[in-house]
This record gives structure tokens, sequence and C-alpha cells, in this order.
DNA sequence: ACAGTTTAGTTGGACGTTGAACCAATGGAA
DNA sequence: TTCCATTGGTTCAACGTCCAACTAAACTGT
């Protein structure tokens, strides 16, 4: 979707728009969100042009990653949605697409017959640490910001997903 | 999809596992894009919470807020697509349920036969005057962060995005 | 011990986003 | 003028996300 680039900023003009309408309170707040919004678009598009390659999406790199670090190679799906924040459908979805691939497979959990556990299979160790060599290179070492820039909006936004009960712990216990 | 929030920040952890594997240099650009997927996330829902009563969604919500905006109340999709940054097929499919609900119509140009201009009708006007109030009182007003960390954030996603080339000129010419 | 509640996963539907393929209209070049 | 590349939109398929509804298993209280 490669378009002829803007020749100014659209969320400054949005912003101008707002304060003009008469919502000045409302201005910083909507630049933020909206900033965060096509930020996000923006990233996700590179992140998931490095992983094509590899024929996975972020979604389920993510998954996978999480399995690869985890001590036994295996979580409860219940667990992958905590810990990745999304919906236990979406969990379903991702382990459905990575088992399909071989990269992952469901086994029965020795307990409790409630739940299911993901095991991340060899291939799909081999694969994510594939997957994260061509992110890291592709798309993670190079963003455009400064590091001291990096790690003051990575503040900012910890005190948000803080303030919105995404957790709950100080950082650095 | 309301969780028991974690009592730890998965993406500290997250930045710690990466520097485990050896990954000291793509660490703050993995938690910088991390942070930024996890905060588009919240503020999404939390927008989407806000229009719901309205049935609109924030994609929606903007195409109509850029019409009303708009000298005259109509513009070609293609400069609908390029102020918002979306796919040619997402603005199709928003002007199509824009123009389910009245909200908007779609115009042949004038002089142009290729181009469909979306124009917003007085139903359209009055719906989203009263989105935007909401949306300004339940998630831009609060959105747990000083207006001096806000203005921060905002710069850095602005060059952030300028050098991806989002757009090309300075914010304020 | 049993009925009612909670928890884990799955399924289906609604939305948004993208890339690819395609059609119609425009516009430039020979 | 005619041919061909470009531009504007649409359609289709693939993904991811969420909500709502549902099944199965585990837990709780009386």
């Amino acid at each position: 979707m490669r378009r002829t680039p803007l020749t100014f900023d659209p969320i400054a003009e949005a912003a101008n728009n707002w304060r003009a309408a008469g919502w000045e309170a409302a201005t910083p707040g909507m630049s933020l969100v909206t900033s965060i919004m096509r930020a996000q678009q923006i990233l996700l598009a590179r992140v998931d042009t490095a992983l094509e390659p590899h024929r996975l999406t972020f979604a389920r790199f993510e998954v996978l990653m999480l399995l690869d670090f985890s001590r036994t190679g295996r979580l409860p799906l219940s667990k992958i949605g905590q810990r990745l924040q999304v919906h236990p459908a979406s969990v379903t979805n991702a382990i459905d697409r990575l088992q399909q691939d071989g990269l992952v497979e469901r086994v029965p959990h020795p307990t409790d017959g409630r739940t299911t556990l993901a095991a991340i299979t060899r291939p799909g160790r081999k694969l994510v640490r594939r997957a994260a060599k061509a992110l890291n290179d592709e798309a993670f070492t190079q963003t455009g910001l400064s590091t001291g820039e990096i790690e003051a909006v990575i503040g900012s936004l910890t005190t948000l997903r803080r303030e919105a009960n995404d957790f709950t712990e100080p950082t650095r216990p």
C-alpha cells in the first residue's frame, strides 16, 4: 500500500482542527492516541515484512517465543493469553495455525482436565530462532529514534499500561 | 476480555529474556515495538468502548471526522486513504458501512470519471459531533500521563513517523 | 453428595487491515 | 489518433482481534 507520502503531518493537522473546534483539553490526548495508532501500524508492517519469509506473523511469533523462553517449552493456553494480553479466542486461533505448521503441539494437562498445553516442537524452536534474528536485524535495531528517546517512550508507555491495569507491580521490584 | 492483571510487567520480562539471549543491541527496539503494540491495544479498546453507544468504530469515526472538517464535506476516496494512511480496500469497506447507516453518500466526481466522492450527510454530521464529545470525555481527556509526558511521546513518535516516510515536511513549517 | 458457580477452550460471527487481481477511465507518446 | 501505462475503486481471500454462546471439567457451599 505504498503511497506518495504526505507533505505535512496529518496528526498535527488534526490537532489544529481539534483546537479550532474548542476541544483544547482533549487535544493532547487525541494526538497521543492517534500517534500511537499510526506508529503501531508502521511498526507492525515492518515486523510482519521481516517475518514474512519465515511464514510467521508477529502474533504467532510472540506465542512461539514465549514457549521457547518457558522452562519446559509448554504452557497452558490460558497462561499464553494472560502473558500476551489477548483474548482466549485469539490464542486458539494462533495455536491452530502454529499446529498446522508443525511448530507447536497440543498436549492435555496431566492433572487438570480442562486445560490444554501448547508445546513447542523442535522445528518450532529452530524457526523461532531464525525469525528472531531477522526481527532483530530488520525491525528492532533501527527504529529511527535515539536510545535515550526510546527509553523515555518506553517509560511513559509503561506508566500508561500500569495506569490501565495492564499489570500491578513496579517494573523493577 | 477482562482478566486478572499480571503482577509483573511482561515487557520488562521480555527485555530480560532478550538480553539473556545475547540480543542486547535489539532489546530497546524490541521493548519499544512491543510497548507501542500493547498501548495501541489498550487505547483502541478504550476508544471503541466510548464509540460503541454511537454505533461507530474508530476507523469509521476517523473517516467521518475527516469529512466533517473538510471544506465541502466531500472528498475522493483516494484522498481519504492518503490522509488516514490506510489501504484503498479499507476505505471502500469503511465507506460501505457508513453509507449503509446513512452517514455518508457516494457521489460521482464532476470531471474525473474514475474517482468517487464520499459526502457526509446531515445525520452523519450530527452523529460525529456527539461521538467526538464522547471520545473527548471518555478516552482523550484521561490518558494516565502528564501533559509534558504526552508532548514528549508525541514528539518522539512524530520523529518515528517522519523517519518512516509517513510524511515529509516538518511539523511546524 | 449435589447443585450452582467458576474456569478453560472452542466455535461462529462481526470488523478492520492488507495484498493481489481486476475493471474503467484518464492521459501521454508515437 | 491510437496504443499503453497509470490511476481510482472494487472484490476476494487471508489474518488477527474481539464478543457471545456453548461444552466440559473443577471447585464450593450447604
